[in-house]
DNA sequence: GTCTATATTCCGATAGAC
DNA sequence: GTCTATCGGAATATAGAC
């Protein structure tokens, strides 16, 4: 794997995350690394082929790391809070996280990428709600909701919060994560 | 006020809620009404100057709601009602709320833009929040978070569930209705 | 295998015609 | 007041050089 690849999608999925998907281009990616903007279509031939690699990469990440926590036998709440934190690290970085960002220009992406990016929604809503039912069941967390619609409720408040803390300057995020684990407190 | 002028302003707002502030141009507006892409500057010399304008009729019809609201004695589960309407329709649509669709571009945003973006999101949470703080008083409404927090929370809700829905088609958004009414019922 | 020169199309915007 | 012809530049992408 060559480490101008390895680059180009570190920088690409950087400008998704900031800018925005339609709003960067290959020029953005080439002068950062000091080539032509051509170059980067020799390991990327199209947007749409960065694009889709990118969640791709997403989603092994997000596999991982869930295989991670199971390796170190994390209960429900640290599996919560290991997820929470990736939305924190997101903020701090003025980050979008990948769902929030691509899901915004769905209608404006191919086939191919709108495919992984219902994968990877469909893996972390698939996820959350595991760990809600176990957690509900273990009686540490406490709710209402069904286990479905509360991960519904996290991750769409999650996702949306990143959004309006670019708005809200003053927006504190540790407040977002109060609430949110405050709501599963028994 | 000329009709060229509003249909602009229409198609521009369609535009920015389905493909994106940066994935629209001035071209699909013109060839909608079948004048040049040069026309449409006539009314708004910028891309920026258009995006800000449609904020700005954004907030005119949200306080004319609210205003609207309160001639008509809405109490505090009839105006949350209603705002959740808002979205509901908004998904029948197929579009994004404008908070949403321009917090994503926000950083390709220009001051101008930012600024009224910026008031539409505090009027609106403030707005919220008052309604769940006098709801929450009258005991209409039952939770435990802070009526700020609780305003966040069901604001992120709706914005985002617009963006997963385009992902995940068969989302029902009547389900997110019900999960946030049954979070306020006593 | 890696990158550059170059083509083509489309973008936002100006100057000027009616 | 309303719109068109047209510009300068940036976007994505191909063909071909090293």
């Amino acid at each position: 794997m060559s480490v101008t690849r390895e680059k180009i999608m570190e920088l690409g999925e950087n400008l998704i995350r900031t800018k925005g998907y339609n709003a960067f281009s290959y020029q953005d990616i080439s002068s950062e690394l000091g080539i032509k903007n051509a170059a980067v279509h020799y390991y990327f031939p199209s947007k749409e082929n960065l694009g889709t690699s990118i969640v791709k990469t997403n989603i092994q990440r997000f596999e991982e790391m869930i295989e991670n926590m199971h390796a170190r036998n994390f209960n429900e709440w640290q599996q919560i809070e290991t997820f929470i934190k990736i939305y924190i690290k997101s903020h701090r970085e003025q980050k979008l996280c990948i769902v929030g960002a691509l899901g915004h220009d769905y209608y404006t992406l191919t086939k191919s990428t709108r495919k992984e990016l219902k994968k990877i929604t469909k893996l972390i809503l698939h996820w959350l709600t595991g760990v809600l039912t176990t957690g509900k069941e273990k009686k540490l967390f406490v709710f209402n909701e069904e286990p479905r619609n509360k991960a519904l409720l996290i991750f769409t408040c999650l996702v949306a919060s990143l959004q309006l803390a670019r708005i809200m300057e003053k927006l504190d995020y540790k407040v977002i994560q109060q609430t949110i684990i405050g709501s599963l407190k028994p």
